[in-house]
DNA sequence: AGCAAAATTTGAATCGATCCAACGAAAATG
DNA sequence: CATTTTCGTTGGATCGATTCAAATTTTGCT
C-alpha cells in the first residue's frame, strides 16, 4: 500500500512482460488485441504478469504507428483554443461537430495557437485523420497549413475562391440580401454595416477599394448581399457606414461610437454576426436608445443566445447543425476529391426589428 | 493542375525521399527536423524530393513513436462529447484548462463516449500525456479506466474518499454551508434542496440512508453543508425535501412540480449547480412567482451566465479558472506524487436571494 | 602538401506495438 | 496407426520516424 510500483516512469513494454510470462510477443499482443485466440490458462498467465508489473495495457503511441487511422479528427482555428468555448458561434458549431463525431466514436482534437510559428508545429504534428479548419481570423494561412499535411480537411465558412480545397458554407450574399431585404421592407432607408474582419489586423471604416482587396471572402460577401439589396430601393450605398470589426466586443463599441457620431445616425444596423448584434444590442441599450424604435437591429448566424436576448434578435441562421454534420462526414469518408457546399441560410423575425419611427 | 499527386493515398515517406534526394534518411531527417545542421545544397534538393513526390513532412505518427511525449491532454467525462460545448460549468472549465494549455503549448483532446464499451475503448486508445477528468455521472468507473492507463491525471470536483486518486475541488461543506448561512441570515425557515446525482440514473426524493449511499461524495458533501447550517437555526432537517435531479431542465422541472406540491411550499431554494438554479428561476417566473420576494433561490457554481440570469443568481463560486490551471498544471508537471487540493469558494449575492414574505 | 580540427553525412539501433506466414501439437478422421 | 484438420504459438517483418556514434569530407593553418 505504501509503495505502489508506479513510481515514476514506466518502462515497462509490451515484451518485458511477454518474456516474464514465457511466452513471445505475438502472444502476448494477442492477449489484449483478440484474447479469444489464445489458450485461457495462457492469456491468464500474461494477465497476471501484466498485472504484476504494473503494465497499463498496449501503448497507443505503439499501436498507433502500425494502425495507421488516428481516429480522431483535428479542429483547428487561428484564436486561442478558448475560443472553442467562448465564441457563441463557435460552441455551437463545435456541438454538432460533436455529436457528429459521437455517432462515428471518432475523438476530437482541438488545434490551435497564438502564435504563428506554433500554430504551423502543432498542425503539423497534430495525430489526426484529417482536419475541419474555421475560418475566422488568419484563416488563409490556416488552410494552407493544413492543406501541407496532405490529410483531408474542410474549411468551414470559407469562400475562398480556390477552388481546390474543400469547403462547406452558406450562400452569404443570398443571406445577406434577406436581412437587407427584411429591413428595407419594413421601411429603412438609412444604414450601417457592422462587418467581420476584411483582412487580419485592420478595424475601422473601410473603403470600396479595401473591400475589393479583402482577405476574406465571405465578409466581402455578405456585404456584397447588404448593399445589392440596399441598391435596389434606391439607397445610395456610398454613403452606408461599413465599419470594420474584429468580432469582439471592443471593436464592436468602437465601431458603434464611430457610427452614432454622425449627424444622421442610422435607423437599422446590418451586423455581420451574432456576437456583433449581440454587443450591439446592449451598447444601444445602455445609450437609452429603444430596439427595436429608435434602431433596428439584424444579426448574422443564429445562435442559439439570439433567441433570450433583450430583446430577442431578428437574424440570419445558419444551419449550423447540418454544417458540422457535413464537415465531419466528409473527413471520415474522404475520397480524395474536394467538394464545396452551399447551404441555404434563413430569416428569422424576432423583436430586434421593426419599422423606423414616425 | 489538372491531376496533383496526391490521388488518394500517400504511402510517400521519409525513406522515399531520401533515395530519391540521394541521402541517408538519417540526413533527410535533419532536413527537416534540425536543417540548420545540414548544407544548404543538400537541404534544397531533399526538399525539392519532397516537393516533387507530394511528402507532407514527417508523419507525426512516426516521430511520436520516438519522442514518447504527445503533448496533449485528454479531458475524459462519461457524458456525450458536446457536454464540453453545452454545459455552463463544463464550458468555463474548459476555457480555463485551454488557457493554461496554450500558455504551455499544450494540444487539447476531447474523450468521452456515450456507452460504456466504447468509453473503455477511447481511454485505453487515447493519444494523451494525462486525463483531466470530469466527475459528473459515471465518474468512479471513468476514474477507474483513467487510472488503468497509468498515465498522470486529476480527478475534477471529486470528492471520492479515495487517497489514490489525485484531485482538485472546492471544499463543498463549506460552500454549501455559507449558501445555507446566507438564507438563514435573510430570516428563511422553510427550504428545499434540488440535489445534483447522489448516484447513477436515479431521480426523485432521496432519504437520508439514500444519501449515505451515495457514489457521489461531492454531492453528499454539499447537502451535509445545507443541513449542517440548516439544523443550527433550528430547522427540522428531516422535513426539508430533497430532490435529486440528474442536473439537466426536465428533472428540475420534475423537482420543482413535487417541491411545490407540498401544503407549505419552501421560501427558499438550495441548488447545487447553476443550472439548476437557472432553470428554477424560469420555472418560478412562469408560474408567476416572484424571485426573490416569493421565492429566494441560491445556486452552486457561479458561472457566467448566474451574473445575467433575470434576476441574476445568487450563487457559491468556485474558482474555476484556478481549478483549471491546476489540473493542467498537475498533468503537465506531474512528478508521480498523487496530490488532493481543496480550494476555497465565495459566496456572491444577487438579486435572486432576499427575506422571506412577512 | 600535410595534418588537426570542424563540419557533414551515414547507417544501425530504437521507439512499442500488430500482423502473418510458418510451425508444432493435439484432435479428428479414415 | 497414418493422415488430415484444427488450434495455438512463434518470431521475423513492418509501421515512420529520430538519434547518435562512427565514418567521411571540408576547412584551416603552417
Amino acid at each position: 500500500m505504501a509503495s505502489l510500483t508506479a513510481g515514476n516512469r514506466r518502462p515497462v513494454r509490451l515484451a518485458d512482460i511477454a518474456k516474464a510470462a514465457g511466452v513471445s510477443h505475438g502472444t502476448a499482443s494477442n492477449v489484449f488485441s483478440r484474447p479469444e485466440i489464445v489458450r485461457e490458462e495462457v492469456r491468464e498467465r500474461v494477465k497476471a504478469a501484466a498485472e504484476a508489473m504494473g503494465y497499463g495495457g498496449p501503448d497507443p503511441k505503439g499501436r498507433l504507428l502500425r494502425a495507421g487511422k488516428v481516429n480522431a479528427i483535428g479542429v483547428a482555428t487561428a484564436e486561442p483554443l478558448s475560443y472553442f468555448f467562448d465564441d457563441p458561434f463557435a460552441r455551437v458549431m463545435m456541438a454538432s461537430i460533436s455529436q457528429a463525431c459521437d455517432a462515428t466514436g471518432a475523438g476530437i482534437s482541438l488545434v490551435s495557437a497564438a502564435n504563428n510559428e506554433q500554430l504551423a508545429w502543432n498542425i503539423q504534428s497534430a495525430l489526426v485523420d484529417g482536419f475541419i479548419v474555421f475560418c475566422i481570423e488568419g484563416g488563409s494561412r490556416l488552410v494552407e497549413l493544413a492543406r501541407e499535411r496532405k490529410l483531408p480537411f474542410v474549411a468551414l465558412d470559407l469562400d475562398s475562391e480556390d477552388g481546390a480545397v474543400a469547403a462547406i458554407g452558406v450562400d452569404n450574399i443570398a443571406g445577406a440580401s434577406l436581412a437587407a431585404r427584411h429591413l428595407t421592407d419594413l421601411g429603412h432607408r438609412r444604414f450601417a454595416v457592422l462587418a467581420l474582419p476584411f483582412v487580419d489586423d485592420r478595424t475601422g471604416l473601410v473603403s470600396p477599394e479595401q473591400v475589393r482587396a479583402a482577405t476574406y471572402g465571405g465578409t466581402r460577401d455578405r456585404l456584397t448581399g447588404y448593399l445589392q439589396e440596399l441598391s435596389r430601393v434606391g439607397v445610395d450605398t456610398s454613403k452606408v457606414p461599413v465599419y470594420e470589426t474584429a468580432n469582439d466586443a471592443a471593436t464592436t463599441r468602437t465601431g458603434l461610437e464611430t457610427i452614432f457620431a454622425a449627424k444622421e445616425p442610422p435607423t437599422a444596423i446590418l451586423a455581420m454576426s451574432d456576437r456583433i448584434a449581440l454587443v450591439t444590442l446592449e451598447w444601444l441599450s445602455a445609450r437609452k436608445l429603444n430596439v427595436p424604435n429608435d434602431v433596428s437591429v439584424v444579426g448574422f448566424d443564429g445562435v442559439p443566445e439570439a433567441a433570450v436576448s433583450e430583446p430577442p434578435l431578428t437574424t440570419i441562421a445558419q444551419p449550423i447543425a447540418e454544417m458540422g454534420r457535413l464537415a465531419v462526414k466528409a473527413i471520415l469518408e474522404s475520397d480524395g476529391k474536394v467538394s464545396r457546399q452551399q447551404l441555404p441560410v434563413d430569416l428569422i423575425v424576432r423583436a430586434s426589428s421593426a419599422p423606423p419611427r414616425g
